[in-house]
RNA sequence: GUCCCCAUCGUCUAGAGGCCUAGGACACCUCCCUUUCACGGAGGCGACCGGGGUUCGAAUCCCCGUGGGGACGCCA
């Protein structure tokens, strides 16, 4: 049987890391299968359902490079085959109305929590046999409940977390219609994961719960019962829950703060998956080396460092032109205008071994094309009075020579000797006026790309 | 509260009864490289939650405890 996975979101908010690892096991899988993963829109929740969550997560997708075989498909647009299920499973008796006002059901539970009760639905208004169900009150539109059944277990076999076994004592009548005639959640998934042939729900460990109930949902429907992998949950690095609150940022954010896709897709997969030993791998080899076995069953921390790492090294990997474009944006966001392509491509190139971001990359680079800021610390230490003489006449011996590396590293050497000082005694007072820091590149690169009249300007 | 799930270095993880004096990676520390800082290289520190079983043998299997998480919506 061909393979066939989905996922999911409901259009209430952004793409976060949750979702994104998610999305990429579930579209890993379906390729690393030959199958295909399909998107779809969970937007029955009309009140916080938005086009621009859509959008967001849209683009979280792109930017990931997590393409979809088919989709995405609107929940809401397909209202019609969901009512269509919803009247089959009524007369076939499946589902019936329950006419309990929100108010009566909110006692209930209070109550039952009160005495240590599991809270649920009482069964009022469920048909059986030989009961008499009260009279149907006026001016109360019903919702329309799943006929659970009442004994026995469901079980499956999750394929992240093995044998899962729940009593359907602990299940009850779920509304799959709300009092509008809109479907449910639960009811939705179990129509769609039908119709569009899911073979394996990959999803969030959230969702646990519902499996069962959507299990005896197929069940009733006569459906086919597509394989279930509970994914555990991501936590925040400190170990707290990722919430709206709390760490739980939009893929795109990372995109802001400098982060490359490849980086995050690789962090993402390590994180909660493993091949061995292997840490860095490409898309391509992660979809031939994924499967549902590797994957711990236990939530995961979120881990700042690591990601940073990888994204150093996939910068570092990175070509020269996508570096020098993304720099160049990032630098114009600074307010930073850059004079040419070529220049600045030299620049990255010197830089890229020491960025954890592209972000960090700019912010490193800026000097190249606005003055530095003097570090007041950096200047007390290196730019001392005994070491002016040497860069002054240092400076007289930069005006004429050829500008090149070579003979500058040469021109610095010779006042090196001149003044019988160790070299860092000079490089370290010009790495301070030509940077505003102590700390760069090899010293005569950086003068070089600065060039000639800028090096003579920062010299002070 | 009830049900479900989880538990190896600080963090991500390897580990499917003997290969484990528990391996790798990030972080941290030391040294090397060096023109400072990075990069890179070589080392180091550091863990099987506790208790009972099962077994010749358990990080691996079972039970209990503890801790953490999730779910209990006319949300998804």
């Amino acid at each position: 049987m061909k393979v066939r996975t989905r996922f999911a979101p409901s259009p209430t908010g952004f793409l976060h890391i949750g979702g994104a690892r998610t999305a990429l096991f579930s579209w890993a899988f379906a390729k690393k299968h030959g199958g295909q993963f399909i998107l779809r829109i969970e937007d029955t929740d009309v009140a916080r359902s938005t086009p621009e969550a859509v959008q967001a997560i849209l683009d979280g997708m792109h930017w990931l490079g997590l393409d979809y075989d088919e989709g995405p498909f609107y929940q809401m647009q397909r209202m019609d085959r969901y009512k269509e299920m919803i009247q089959k499973m009524l007369q076939e008796g499946s589902a019936y109305y329950c006419y309990c006002s929100k108010e009566e059901l909110d006692m209930l539970r209070e109550s039952q929590m009160q005495q240590g009760l599991k809270p649920r639905y009482d069964g009022r208004w469920r048909p059986e046999e030989g009961k008499r169900l009260p009279d149907v009150p006026v001016g109360i539109s019903p919702v329309i409940r799943f006929k659970n059944p009442l004994d026995g277990h469901v079980v499956w076999n999750d394929l992240v977390k093995g044998e899962i076994s729940i009593a359907n004592q602990e299940l009850d009548d779920l509304i799959i219609a709300r009092a509008d005639g809109t479907p449910t959640y639960n009811f939705c998934v179990v129509v769609d994961d039908w119709e569009m042939g899911i073979t394996h729900v990959i999803r969030g460990d959230d969702h646990v719960n519902n499996t069962p109930r959507q299990i005896n949902m197929l069940q009733a429907l006569e459906a086919t019962i597509p394989q279930y992998a509970h994914l555990s949950m991501i936590l925040g690095s400190d170990g707290q829950k990722l919430s709206k609150r709390h760490g739980a940022v939009s893929v795109m954010q990372y995109d802001d703060d400098g982060y490359l896709p490849e980086a995050v897709l690789n962090y993402l997969a390590r994180l909660g998956w493993s091949h061995g030993d292997d840490e860095i791998f490409s898309m391509q080899q992660f979809c031939e080396w994924f499967d549902l076995d590797h994957i711990t069953p236990s939530a995961a921390q979120f881990n700042t460092e690591k990601l940073n790492w990888l994204n150093a090294y996939y910068i570092k990997q990175a070509d020269a032109e996508r570096l020098t474009t993304e720099t160049k944006t990032r630098l114009k966001a600074m307010g930073v205008v850059v004079d040419g392509d070529e220049h600045l491509s030299a620049v990255v190139a010197l830089y890229k071994e020491r960025a954890n971001t592209l972000n960090e990359l700019a912010e490193s680079v800026a000097y190249f094309y606005r003055k530095p800021v003097i570090d007041a610390t950096a200047a007390e230490k290196h730019l001392t009075p005994e070491v002016k003489p040497a860069i002054a006449q240092l400076a007289e011996v930069l005006k004429a020579i050829n500008w090149q590396p070579e003979l500058i590293h040469h021109a610095i050497n010779e006042e090196v000797s001149r003044y019988q000082l160790k070299f860092p005694k000079l490089a370290m007072p010009l790495r301070v006026m030509m940077t505003g820091i102590a700390q760069s590149p090899s010293i005569d690169q950086v003068m070089y790309l600065l060039g000639r009249d800028e090096v003579l300007s920062r010299i002070v």
